[in-house]
DNA sequence: TATTTATGAAACTGTTTGGTTGCAAATATA
DNA sequence: TATATTTGCAACCAAACAGTTTCATAAATA
């Protein structure tokens, strides 16, 4: 069984869900109400998202609010980093070449 | 067949294939030599971010040049920057709140 | 206390996924 | 031209996935 970050947000339902609790905590049955779908199914997202860390669950009585980690939402960031970096160094690369041509041009 | 960018990234070899050819295009069989898998494996990642446009072709002969579609790549840090502005504002409110906590000691 | 409500979990099902093996097509090379 | 190399694609398979139905548990309420 796969669980990380990069695995729960294949999912549109999920991505749905992250959107929904970002901007304020919900119950499972008030996030079903959002989708075409069980509220079972939804209880399942919710049991994948919360095993790779990106909610969690606050108890209040019987019912249970699900918010979205934000630390966690980062470290898809971070990965996008990565790529951020190589194009910066890349373009950085070509103003050299330009930089060269000028030169020569000179 | 569901086939878009989150996808894509959500099998680890797939990320890896991403990142490889991010400093770089490469061939199939080149690719492939970086990964635990077979040659025909990889090929398969490499249809399916195709299909999802995360990668282009370049034909050279027999051989085909994988590399990254960086505009693609951007519809993750897009679908990202949704979260940020909500996180910012929730704490424009947090410093909104602060602000209005300061005023009654006064 | 009996009933309703909110929730998670188990069992089952059809579909998708990631992998393999084998093959065909096209280009390069002897 | 015969052979080797590079590649994509189809068929097949086991595992994982997303959904459903059903049930158990715990809290709220009549």
């Amino acid at each position: 069984m796969r669980r990380d970050v990069f695995q729960a947000i294949a999912d549109p339902t999920r991505r749905g869900i992250i959107l929904l609790i970002a901007f304020q905590a919900m119950t499972p049955n008030a996030i079903a109400e959002h989708f075409d779908t069980s509220r079972q199914a939804v209880s399942k997202h919710l049991r994948i998202l919360t095993e790779c860390e990106l909610v969690k669950q606050e108890q209040s009585g019987r019912e249970i609010y699900y918010q979205l980690n934000e630390t966690k939402m980062k470290e898809i960031d971070r990965w996008l980093e990565q790529f951020k970096k190589i194009w910066e160094s890349r373009f950085n690369e070509l103003d050299n070449v330009l930089l060269t041509m000028k030169k020569k041009k000179k």
